[in-house]
DNA sequence: TTTAATACCTGTAGCAACTACAGGTTCAAG
DNA sequence: CTTGAACCTGTAGTTGCTACAGGTATTAAA
């Protein structure tokens, strides 16, 4: 229902993010509604790029009830930060790599310019 | 010298990126100019993205000597298509999470946008 | 020359966030 | 009632390191 693999459920309930739901008489794990709309929202937040911690802070926030919009956004223009300094470092490499690759002629000769300029930087 | 933990070059020998090199009557291992160089070689691959296996095969290029301009640049532009796939997957995260956050109005109230539409979407 | 501080040595275990078994049990359909 | 699928637990593997523990080597100063 919610696209996510059986033993990663298993594994975000050793991770205390589900909780143990109830059983059946043959050791088999019953889920309902309420599993459900919670696996579905850690999966989106790991959509969003979100690790387990960070989940795991929301949910409590959730759980408790009594949380706020102030700290659900703070928690989030966090997550837009780190998210935000991951794409610099990938374009910086990105800049690099396209940099090396105008220099390269990819025909059949050897003494690339790329090679030399990792080799000798 | 190359700003490369030592465990961490222990652990490149491990996986075959460096040799293992001469030791002293003692045990320490004795690295050379050689080793500096290719050693500086991994860590500017590393900070470019590429992973070790990547590193495996150019390394492997090298070592044979008759690598050519088209397979090193046919490895960098898949490296580098490899780069934009996580950029546009980050930035898809970041007009999301922007988004959510534009309708969230940060303050100390409960029933946050963002934990809604997370919740329910 | 001794000694103390530091850096090395090996081997193992830990991190994140799963995934992939092995070896066994239960469930649901026919 | 059988059969095939899905579940169960527990452990080990993945990537790229890092952090010990317990021991040895080296080196600089006294």
């Amino acid at each position: 229902m919610t696209g996510v693999n059986p033993e990663t459920i298993r594994y975000y309930e050793t991770q205390g993010l589900m909780p143990a739901p109830p059983r059946s008489g043959g050791g088999h794990r019953l889920y309902g509604q309420s599993h459900v709309k919670r696996l579905s929202f850690i999966r989106r937040c790991r959509e969003l790029g979100f690790n387990l911690d960070e989940i795991r802070g929301l949910l409590e926030l959730v759980d408790g009830g009594a949380y706020t919009c102030s700290e659900v956004l703070d928690q989030t223009r966090d997550h837009i930060a780190d998210i935000r300094s991951k794409i610099r470092d990938l374009r910086k490499m990105e800049r690099s790599l396209l940099d090396m690759a105008s220099q390269c002629s990819g025909k059949d000769v050897p003494d690339c310019p790329i090679v030399e300029k990792l080799w000798n930087a």
